[in-house]
DNA sequence: CTGAAAGCGCTTACAG
DNA sequence: CTGAAAGCGCTTACAG
């Protein structure tokens, strides 16, 4: 079954040198002279070598791959804060992988083998509860930067969701009208609490100015569920002020209002949240995430870590603002 | 720099047993009396120990890895074509990872880099044209299926776009109007053909009935994009029929129409493509495609060429059906 | 700048 | 069922 590789031996005596020379032209040496590395590479050339990765990482002991670890993939998001990440990674020579966790097999998958770990330089996890879900599946010595929650054991990027909810209310406390919120309703303790953060800073903002909220609608992250709402909300409000802790389900009640006939900043106001493409399109005021950001910072703390700069767990917060638009 | 991890070594010495049955015990195998297995056992999870995935693929010759690369990470479509790969590979032991292929630079990196594919069992590549933009750069041993592309060298899973196109050429032409095409332009030879398709088999099922198109639109995957021509289309036409070769340019024409107070079946019809969820809820009626399946199918023609089971190159290619819904 | 050799941590015949 | 040993294909001091 096994087909005889071309090695570096095979290289070595080629090209009349030394395995230790070929390993250091392929690694770019500098220790090596001009002509010999000519040559070298010529000879690699010619026989089509390629050096085998497992045998490099088990004697150099880095890998220099890392994978980011996301609940889902849901693309704009996800694809923005890999776009991050990657600015960091790519000029180091790392490859950047992807491990999605959708499904409770590949959830199992990552508790219960070590290989997914430790073939990893470093872990990015991305909108989950690590300290409950994952520290105890993850080696002491693996680099990891939690994202999008905050851990109490590895260093995190954050948004400030609260602060996020506060200038939602703020900004939807400036007209007349009923408040009303939409969220998303957490199954359980493990999945991430930045809804209610949203809403926590919306409830503060507007109490403070004196006003409260007429009623917190919870559903599934479901744009069928959305839609209801919206019947709901404009059955029960002739002017209401909205607030959807995301743009999923911004959507869905812009639609509705359309299909009713009524107008933004006149009929009914909105504000959601996350700032996804469709929100400009559809012209609608939300809350904004330096989402690019944000993944640049979580990588740049992992390549530190990778690279041994050992200091005290942190966490950095970064502040979304409101983008006005026509709701 | 490098921590003393804790071995094989260490744990057969501590367990009073030589490596080879450490080896055995981690791997499962059956030759190995119970209570020893059970005596390792203890004294592994003692220690904490992990095999290093390196030293396991150096000697192994398998890495238990695959990985699927997307041109892009849009959620939904993906989602599904990964779990059915995941359907085949899970149950196998194998990580499956992601290599999302958004950037030029990730792109780059995967012709320049060999680890890249080399440290993986096997590639499944998704609507990407491996003939002319990967296969110099894929060693010739690794086993690669196609998706959503009809390789001249590899496996491959695809779906029939032609006849997709046909059957909403064949729904579309029951109907009194003109016929309007919203299709996708390609910017580049490199990029995926399945518009191009799609539209040819609309084109092929419509002459036959005697119809011809009266106006087709080629646009960038963009939602505004896409409201524009709905805008177009309604002001050429007082009873178009629409198809657009992806449900994406589905959404805005029928946000659009009801902006407009047009009454889907009365004033137009539409007929989208790819059935996303979104396409359920705003009930369009659209061309579906069996992604899990066709995933699946993908994980196992991998599987097969993985272990070895070698016959010729092969394309299976899905039919889509028509999902009739009130447009 | 370069070669010979040890070592990375496993797996796997081989012999018992 | 089990141990000792060779081997997987590199990297990296070490000595020159």
């Amino acid at each position: 079954m096994k087909k005889k590789n071309i090695t570096i031996k095979d290289v070595a005596k080629k090209a009349g040198v030394g395995v230790g020379t070929v390993s250091r032209v392929i690694n770019n040496s500098p220790h090596v002279n001009p002509r010999t590395k000519e040559h070298v590479l010529k000879i690699i050339q010619e026989m089509g070598y390629m050096p085998n990765p497992h045998a490099r990482r088990l004697s150099s002991g880095h890998t220099k791959i890392i994978t980011t670890i996301f609940p889902q993939m849901v693309g704009e998001f996800h694809q923005l804060l890999l776009s991050g990440i990657d600015e960091v990674f790519e000029k180091e020579g790392y490859t950047s992988f992807v491990y999605p966790l959708y499904s409770e097999n590949r959830y199992k998958f990552v508790r219960e083998s070590s290989d997914f770990v430790l073939g990893t330089d470093g872990v990015i996890i991305d909108a989950l509860n690590v300290d409950k879900l994952l520290k105890q599946y993850i080696p002491k010595n693996v680099p990891v930067v939690s994202v999008e929650f905050d851990s109490q054991k590895y260093d995190s990027v954050i948004l400030d969701n609260f602060y996020g909810g506060m200038i939602a209310g703020d900004y939807l406390s400036n007209f007349e009208g009923d408040l009303f919120i939409v969220t998303h309703d957490r199954k359980t303790k493990l999945e991430s609490t930045v809804f209610e953060e949203r809403v926590s800073g919306f409830i503060e903002s507007i109490e403070r100015k004196g006003r409260k909220v007429a009623k917190i609608f919870k559903i599934d992250l479901d744009w069928l569920e959305a839609i209801k709402v919206a019947k709901a909300v404009f059955s029960i409000s002739k002017k209401p002020l909205i607030f959807a802790t995301t743009d999923y389900f911004a959507f869905p009640v812009i639609e509705f209002a359309r299909i009713k006939g009524l107008e933004p900043k006149e009929d009914f106001f909105l504000c959601g949240f996350d700032n996804l493409t469709l929100s400009s399109i559809l012209n609608i005021t939300t809350i904004k995430q330096p989402i690019k950001k944000m993944g640049k910072t979580a990588g740049e703390m992992l390549l530190r870590k990778i690279k041994g700069y050992s200091r005290k767990r942190q966490t950095v917060a970064f502040k979304p603002e409101l983008i006005e638009r026509n709701t």
